[in-house]
RNA sequence: GCCCCUGUAGCUCAAUGGAUAGAGCAGCAGCCUUCUAAGCUGUUGGUUGUGGGUUCGAAUCCCGCCAGGGGCGCCA
């Protein structure tokens, strides 16, 4: 936020380094000082000094620790106390210095209240980008792993709009496949005609048929000859019904799109509750057609080698690309039959992507156990000799678990997100029934709505991408501590001031001396546009998670020692007041990119 | 066999190659006639799996080893 100062800083910094001679780096790295309660910015000698030491300039002989500080000594005296910082200090080869924190007090406090909903909001820039989430089967339900995978694209669709980037979000439900299929016939030798009321009942309703076929199709120990001649007959008839469903057969096109909307109906509720709004519905059936297209071609420049009718079509990208090692190995991308696989319409996607939908820039949130499946895919488009392949990119996550294990439809162990949710909105009236019995009944399921998403996203989001979560439903509901409900609770906290305090003064020149409290949250408040940035830049909503917290932390402690609105005197009162007002901001505009609501009461 | 990920406090997790490795939970001791106690304050707890290397400086980068998980031609 206070680049103005950066920029004198480092002019004289780099004329010192040429009046001395000294070799110039390309950046000189700012960090904030790291002492709590102090507030400045801070850089180091020590590359300076061992580049230096390399060149055998100067000082030969001297440490590089006692020559950094040495140089730290000379640049504190160049620069004395320049206008905005109190004192300059050169410290262990570090050059630390803290600002007038009144002065920047006030323009952070000026600069938030002013910008409102968009303070941390980058430039905007023109590359345009395309994030890839939201891919559950149809003919399934919506489970806790899906959750992680909804939450992580939606808040990184979040953290690179607001970074600046124009943003699309594309859904990719895995419609058409052998499971699919099986549970289609299922319903169509058993359960024909029937129907569940209500939105997710018709939805779990096709998991347990799912879990149902699954067991008629595994071969029991012990079978006698009648039971395997039936097992077989009934992959017959599922093997059948697939052929019938590729050749676009009326009845069974109509049941599968039967069926495939109760799914949908299901995920578009779930995405709702959620907040996630999809701009672009692709669906794997539809980009079955160009897939077939796209290998044609492949077989035609040799990308690919036809072996049919023995085998399948297959891509042998190892010797394609001229490697010697097995690294991306052989794959199929057509059956020996001639239907399609699933990385096999991830080709026809990509194209789609970028060719219909002009995005720049092609994101996959797709789980890690897929990394080998998405390096192929981009690398197949890279010998199909499409160039945008480079601009696509898998962000992978770890699989969400249960204490019990893997989760596992056909054993029914399986976290369903209605499931979860339900228990959250359970306990969290609870818990509402004892902390707060005087909030009003019509707001309480609301309230209850919001701190328990608020809890099971923050559960999601505050570890990092790469890392499995084995997801434990008491942890994940506990509302103490590092939690969603803990920074909303703090938004809680500050909308209660403003509300006892009648509105907020003029925005003015902050007063008094400040608290250790509140040069710390004032200092939190100020690094949000810049971790905004980075968060988007390394794909890691973690980073911003980490920050909400850090700053609903500072608040909390602000708010246990420094008396708003019994302040000793009524410039004080008013000075406090706003900086309350702009932590509030920074706090919903932080909680806002991770998909948390920010109540006024909980 | 090959490739990828992970290993940090009792547990769950943080830490752009930088100053004293930090939080939460659990444990212990306190704080509600003061802006919401979903909170605050204090405290216990570490050979960063292990052995080398690079560097002024390594939890972080490189190599070996150990342990756990995942992935490797007609599932998605």
């Amino acid at each position: 936020m206070f680049n103005r100062e950066r920029d004198r800083l480092e002019a004289i910094i780099r004329n010192y380094y040429a009046e001395k001679g000294l070799p110039e780096p390309d950046a000189i790295q700012w960090n904030a000082i790291p002492f709590a309660g102090e507030w400045g910015i801070s850089t180091s000698f020590f590359q300076l000094a061992a580049l230096e030491a390399r060149r055998g300039a100067n000082a030969p002989g001297t440490p590089i620790p006692e020559r950094a500080q040495q140089i730290a000594l000379e640049i504190a005296d160049r620069i004395g106390v320049p206008a905005g910082f109190s004192h300059v200090e050169a410290v262990k080869g570090y050059l630390n210095l803290y600002y007038l924190t009144s002065e920047f007090t006030s323009r952070v406090i000026s600069t938030v209240l002013s910008e409102g909903q968009d303070f941390g909001r980058g430039m905007t820039k023109s590359e345009r980008v395309m994030v890839e989430y939201a891919q559950p089967n149809t003919h399934h339900s919506f489970h806790m792993g899906h959750f992680r995978n909804a939450i992580l694209g939606e808040t990184l669709s979040r953290l690179v709009e607001f970074a600046g980037f124009p943003t699309i979000r594309a859904s990719y439900p895995g419609d058409i496949g052998l499971g699919v299929i099986t549970i289609i016939w299922m319903y169509q030798k058993f359960y024909f005609g029937q129907e569940p009321q209500g939105v997710h009942e018709r939805g779990q309703w096709l998991l347990k048929l799912y879990v149902e076929a699954s067991r008629l199709f595994e071969p029991k120990e012990n079978e006698s000859p009648q039971e395997k001649a039936l097992r077989e007959t009934y992959d017959a008839e599922r093997r059948e019904l697939y052929r019938k469903w590729d050749a676009g057969d009326p009845e069974v096109r109509a049941l599968w799109k039967m069926t495939r909307e109760w799914s949908l109906e299901e995920l578009r509720v779930i995405l709702d509750m959620l907040d996630i709004h999809i701009d672009v519905w692709f669906f794997e059936s539809e980009v079955d057609q160009p897939a077939k297209a796209i290998v044609e071609e492949l077989i035609q420049l040799g990308v690919a080698d036809d072996e049919r009718p023995e085998g399948p079509v297959i891509v042998r990208i190892d010797e394609k690309l001229g490697l010697k090692k097995e690294k991306y190995r052989t794959n199929v991308i057509l059956r020996s039959d001639g239907t399609t696989l699933y990385l096999t319409k991830d080709l026809a996607l990509a194209k789609e992507k970028f060719e219909k939908y002009g995005v720049d820039r092609s994101i996959y949130v797709i789980d890690v156990r897929q990394s080998l499946y998405m390096q192929q895919t981009f690398k197949i488009l890279e010998l199909w000799g499409f160039k945008q392949a480079e601009k696509c990119y898998h962000l992978g996550y770890g699989f969400v678990s249960l204490p019990e294990g893997a989760m596992s439809a056909r054993r029914g162990r399986l976290a369903l997100f209605k499931d979860v949710y339900d228990e959250a909105l359970r306990r969290v009236l609870l818990e509402i029934e004892q902390k707060n019995p005087d909030l009003a009944a019509e707001q309480r399921e609301l309230v209850a709505s919001q701190v328990g998403l608020g809890a099971l996203v923050y559960a999601m989001l505050s570890v990092d991408n790469n890392k499995d979560i084995v997801f434990d439903i008491e942890s994940a509901l506990n509302f103490d501590g590092r939690t969603g409900p803990y920074i909303q609770n703090a938004h809680v906290r500050a909308s209660s001031i403003i509300r006892k305090a009648g509105g907020l003064p003029e925005v003015a020149p902050y007063e008094g001396e400040l608290t250790n409290h509140e040069i710390q949250l004032v200092e939190l408040i100020s690094r949000f546009p810049a971790t905004v940035q980075q968060a988007a830049n390394e794909y890691r909503p973690l980073i911003l998670a980490s920050y909400a917290y850090d700053l609903a932390d500072a608040f909390h402690s602000f708010y246990h020692a420094v008396p708003v609105l019994q302040a000793e005197t009524e410039q004080t009162r008013a000075s406090r007041l706003l900086l309350v007002a702009a932590a509030r901001q920074t706090l919903a505009n932080a909680l806002r990119l991770l998909d948390i609501a920010a109540p006024d009461v909980m």
